[in-house]
DNA sequence: TTGTATGCGTTATCAG
DNA sequence: CTGATAACGCATACAA
């Protein structure tokens, strides 16, 4: 590992010198001694020493990516197939734009804080952080923070937020079940907050369009370790005669489910519909192919990079919350029962209601 | 950000004492001024700044992780299901044994490189690159480095690498098809080199442990492109008749051309078997399941992560080729074709070959 | 056009 | 027990 001293005194100049060819400061430099200082940093190989750039500089072209663990969902959320997706989007990026990529993820959102001080990054994504942890980190850090999938207070705190018409996207699902003669729907979801959460909603006013009231007792809160449990499952199974179709917040779920009730004698979709959300390759492989509503991750992952080296180059403040646009993807795992419809809706939108999505 | 210097200036003492505090080095300092220090430490919750720690010592704290991307496979390779596991598991690992993870992803292997160094990473993890790429990359960086899934000649240059019993588990699929009856076996490869070489060997051993020859047209090279050019799956389903089993090298692929063929009237297993290797989630999901060859490759993420660690700090050097059991696990994908085996070969190995496996 | 001097935050050496 | 001081590699303001 050859220095710019080194340098410097091979050819008997002084380090300003070389810095300035470096960094292609030519016009203050002579264009023999340029050459000269070009010929050895080839012959040499010369690579920077990143960590005394940062010392001397105010960054460090580090982007933290986090990704606070959940214990309950997955074993570790880099393998969720999304995530993966995504957060190569983002790496092929930040690596394009000449930064580099520190990954932290953790369940101690102090530790996680930590890691990204001492680093002194230049930037953040978070992905699928929570308010509170948000704010906590914005409390002690004070570089641009791009989110991706988080819904705050925007009246308590700014941010720049990379998400999703998770609300219209739910809608329409909720909308081509119900067109295709579905009026028992459960909604499956992790949890009630965040993006689940707004899907949620995008799907009452789907039903509410339709004269129909969303019941909680519909809402079916679903975890990793329910899997492994078989009273869990037991208890799934028995409750899903009462629906005609299960719509879930992530293929991950649709598919994992799809599999558990069709080894158990449930015909998808003659007995049981399902839809996710995303698209991911899964759901275009099993059969039946998933009806889902797609994003594109990649686009996304670019999106959040680029915006957040806008911010800290500081060309400007961009847009603070994008909605990238979702599409439904009708395929092979929802019936239609036009016939069998419950007779006392009808499949028409009830008039008079008009709530907007996303307004 | 509170440095070092800070908290000396404000209780009046040298830096040399706070740094000694901060390094639990409290034997040379009184009582009384560690009590100030550590007060202070809590308060203003100092973190030390790394690139400076970087500066002064050998050590960065940094364990690198690279994966050449491979432009003609996927996207981007950080989203396939089997690296995204290995991936998360490193880097849980590597976080809890108080390291970081950077990870570079190039398919310019001196851009690697020069990431690399800029760094100072203490530690190199390196999946699936090649040969000749990595005797490019030793010859630039001098810190310890672990292979992972790599098979290069031994005699050329040292190198630890933690990889699987690939030939046996390529072996014992084999003899599983050919115990089901099946003869006519086409073998479906990414590549010709490293993991997927070794298990072609595996499954040449197989075939000459029952009296047959594997035959090179056999083997299928396949290409994610080929996916998308409709002439080239027509051929491969043309080819196919040929065939009772689809041996693949991955679930990925196994999977995949599963959902192709079913779709075009193929009946799995019926009319053409499957097998794959690795186990992700995707193989437990599909119907039928499919029938694999397991690894663990969290398991694997972690004592890559260990050996490396144990290098950095020159514990020792660790045994220098670690395989990892891999396990067959039988699932609904493979037919049994007892009465319909080819008569001129027996279902039992022949009598005098005995060629061991992994001897 | 080139060089000198200084500082970034930390650790380490050595002296008091 | 404590404190100067130098050093790590680089960038930059300022001199020459």
């Amino acid at each position: 590992m050859i220095t710019i001293k080194d340098m410097a005194d091979m050819l008997g100049i002084s380090t300003t010198t070389v810095s300035n060819v470096i960094h292609g400061k030519t016009s203050e430099v002579s264009q023999k001694t340029v050459e000269k200082v070009e010929k050895l940093l080839k012959e040499y190989d010369y690579v920077p020493n990143n960590s005394a750039r940062s010392l001397t500089q105010k960054c460090s072209k580090i982007i933290g990516v986090s990704l606070k663990g959940r214990k309950d969902q997955y074993d570790n959320i880099i393998a969720d197939p999304f995530f993966s997706v995504l957060l190569g989007a983002i790496e092929s990026e930040i690596r394009r734009r000449g930064y580099f990529m520190m990954i932290y993820t953790s369940d101690d959102i102090s530790e996680l804080i930590r890691n990204i001080l001492t680093w002194n990054a230049d930037g953040l994504i978070l992905l699928g952080i929570l308010h509170d942890d948000f704010v906590k980190i914005k409390s002690r850090y004070k570089n641009p923070i791009v989110l991706i999938d988080s819904y705050a207070p925007r009246d308590i705190m700014n941010y720049v937020n990379v998400g999703l018409e998770d609300e219209k996207g739910a809608y329409e699902m909720t909308v081509h079940l119900l067109e295709r003669g579905h009026r028992r729907i459960a909604f499956l979801a992790d949890n009630m907050e965040g993006v689940d959460y707004i899907r949620y909603i995008g799907h009452q006013k789907a039903l509410a369009r339709y004269g129909l009231k969303a019941d909680s007792k519909d809402l079916l809160i679903i975890r990793a370790e329910m899997m492994e449990r078989e009273a869990s499952m037991e208890e799934l199974f028995y409750l899903s005669r009462n629906y005609t179709a299960f719509m879930c917040c992530s293929d991950y779920w649709a598919v994992l489910l799809m599999s558990y009730f069709s080894d158990r004698g449930v015909r998808i979709p003659e007995d049981l519909s399902f839809t996710g959300f995303d698209d991911v390759l899964l759901s275009r492989i099993i059969r039946p192919a998933l009806t889902t509503v797609r994003q594109d991750p990649a686009k996304r992952g670019r999106l959040a990079v680029d915006t957040l080296i806008k911010m800290i180059q500081e060309e400007e403040i961009p847009e603070w919350d994008v909605k990238l646009p979702v599409e439904l993807v009708v395929r092979d795992s929802v019936k239609t029962i036009s016939a069998y419809g419950n007779p006392e809706h009808s499949m028409e939108p009830e008039r008079g209601i008009d709530d907007g999505v996303d307004e």
